[in-house]
DNA sequence: ATTTCTGATGTTAGCGTTCCCGTTATCGTT
DNA sequence: AACGATAACGGGAACGCTAACATCAGAAAT
């Protein structure tokens, strides 16, 4: 039907093609309305037949907007991780945005400042960090941020006073759990925690602390052991646990994946879940419902969170004047009862 | 220290600053021989001073080349997906490439071209189709392929005379599990299939037969159910399924979640695994080594896929000679063996 | 009949780079 | 002394597009 052109076709084609200017294909293209039928029908049908696409580069050029977002995250493998990712595909889609995205290669990559940069130079409008609060990575991050950087939102962070960020209530996560143990008359809890350095595990261990505190049991040091998220860590934690504190009869395990672990431990040295240790996870994995037994755990909504952060920041490159005001939103999470915390 | 500018500071500003053309900066920045030792350093002072990041659009609009990367996907949030995806980000990061990511609101959206589309308009110079072949997608996808497209490869797809594909061997796989099963003495397999309009799970489908016609059994139609990949459908699969064939001694489960609801279903209805039923399942979730009894299963390498991906993209981009000479790889697959099959 | 408006189009310039070519100064060679 | 080679740098043009203004016909208003 048509000769297949090769050589990319540029807006200069089809003017020629239809012996107008370039100024009217363009504006046929943004569908601007002073434009007769006649041309405008003339001009799409060579766009279709040429299948003419537009550069988006030499048009963010002109119009000094890349209509892009720049998404920095670390372990994509997780299926926490790949939730948000989601949600932030999702929506910045659904917002007409391009998405660019970096992987850190590691949790803890030293220095994310090139990466930021990189972000930059393809002129991204605005930028999400997704990767988790481990160390003072965001610190250092918020510290070295170049002078001139689009708006930024930090996702699972601490809150900060100049900069925007969005987070699950790790905290009051892990309160919930504690406050549902003891309801059940269980107070002899133990905590099977990850990784120290990420911010999360330090929020869910404050929140089981203090929970326990609040009921007068002071004292916590020999109560709990740290994991590092994954199902064997939890296993051999739990091992390590139950025998520094044996009078153990409820444990809160930092992430499902490691609750999986001490579901394995119990199952395969005939403690009874529930009725021994009850066990409580967080995350609420895919797969929890069908652990066995099936795991009470905490959901948080990381879809949500993803589409949020979205939200947020097409909302401060939108409006310039609400700015980088550095608001705080937290989003609750839910208690989702199972088969490995006792009947009522 | 430095006047923190708010316009962007470009090539210009920087060549007058140091009173010198655009020119050498521009040999500066791409780190050219030509350039004095003073006159670099002096710029190299004053870029990073401004803190000056040359623009990627400009670049790639002038170069004719964007060393972007598009990536089309779909449910991310599923673990095999993200694996992919990891091995992709880490690959094109390491090759100097960005990457431009869409995910299809659904694995059976209807209408791809508008997304291949949006990527040609950003000027990838190369796209992974990475979202599962389902339906006739893949083929409308390259049947309505726009006459200018970049390289194009497809992850996990049927292979094609002209487009190159790189998947993984599921008929193999499939075929690997059920001669291990009749090394075991096991004849009477079962399967619980994913949705066939999926073409993993008719290859998977397909190694099990095959693999039961080769020792003889022909009548296959009562042996299988058809679950949906998630654990919920599993668990119901599997019970419909042994009530139809109640001789089963032992079942392949498409997917490590489909064998968690099976295992749900056996641990609540004292089938013994792997004495009554042994199970295997596909996939090598982390969790499976940690379900109960531990699940044997089949290993993919999915990070692999991506960073093979990656390189093979990038050679037909790089090296145009060899084009797309349509070929096929195929990876393989390995049975890990766990507690869900009889000790030998 | 003149002015004013409006609708449809074209012209020019410029977004931030790099490519191609040209210009100068310096130096060694014959 | 004249020549060419080389090193260091600059001037324009171009990439593909759109913003801003300019133009021009014809309709409407005076």
């Amino acid at each position: 039907m048509t000769v297949k052109p090769y050589q990319k076709v540029t807006i200069k084609d089809i003017a020629k093609m239809c012996k107008v200017s370039t100024q009217t294909v363009s504006r046929v293209m943004n569908k601007r309305p002073d434009v007769s039928p006649e041309t405008r029908d003339a001009v799409e049908k060579a766009v279709s037949e040429m299948g003419y696409q537009p550069s988006a580069l030499a048009r963010s050029l002109v119009q000094q907007r890349s209509y892009t977002l720049g998404l920095i995250t670390a372990g994509i493998k997780y299926v926490g991780v790949s939730q948000t990712l989601n949600g932030i595909t999702e929506q910045s889609e659904k917002s007409g945005y391009a998405l660019l995205i970096k992987e850190l290669p590691r949790f803890d990559t030293p220095n994310i400042v090139p990466v930021i940069e990189s972000l930059i130079r393809h002129q991204v409008e605005g930028i999400i960090f997704a990767a988790p609060e481990l160390n003072e990575n965001v610190k250092i991050v918020q510290a070295q941020l170049p002078s001139f950087c689009p708006p930024i939102i930090f996702l699972k962070s601490q809150a900060t006073p100049n900069y925007t960020t969005i987070c699950v209530d790790n905290y009051g996560g892990a309160r919930k759990v504690v406050e549902y143990f003891i309801s059940l008359g269980r107070r002899k809890i133990g905590l099977v925690t990850g990784p120290l350095d990420w911010l999360e595990a330090r929020q869910r261990k404050q929140g089981w602390e203090d929970g326990l505190k609040s009921i007068g049991e002071m004292d916590l040091e020999h109560r709990w052991i740290q994991g590092n998220w994954s199902s064997s860590s939890g296993e051999s934690a739990f091992a390590e646990l139950i025998q520094k504190y044996p009078d153990m009869d409820a444990v809160f395990v930092s992430n499902d994946q490691m609750a999986l672990g001490v579901l394995h431990y119990t199952n395969a040295h005939n403690i009874r879940v529930p009725d021994d240790v009850a066990v409580i996870g967080f995350d609420d994995l895919a797969e929890a419902a069908y652990f066995t037994p099936s795991l009470t755990t905490v959901t948080h909504p990381l879809r949500e969170l993803g589409i949020l952060a979205v939200g947020t920041l097409l909302a401060q490159i939108e409006g310039k004047e609400s700015g980088h005001a550095g608001k705080t939103i937290v989003l609750k999470t839910e208690l989702l009862v199972r088969n490995s915390t006792p009947k009522i």
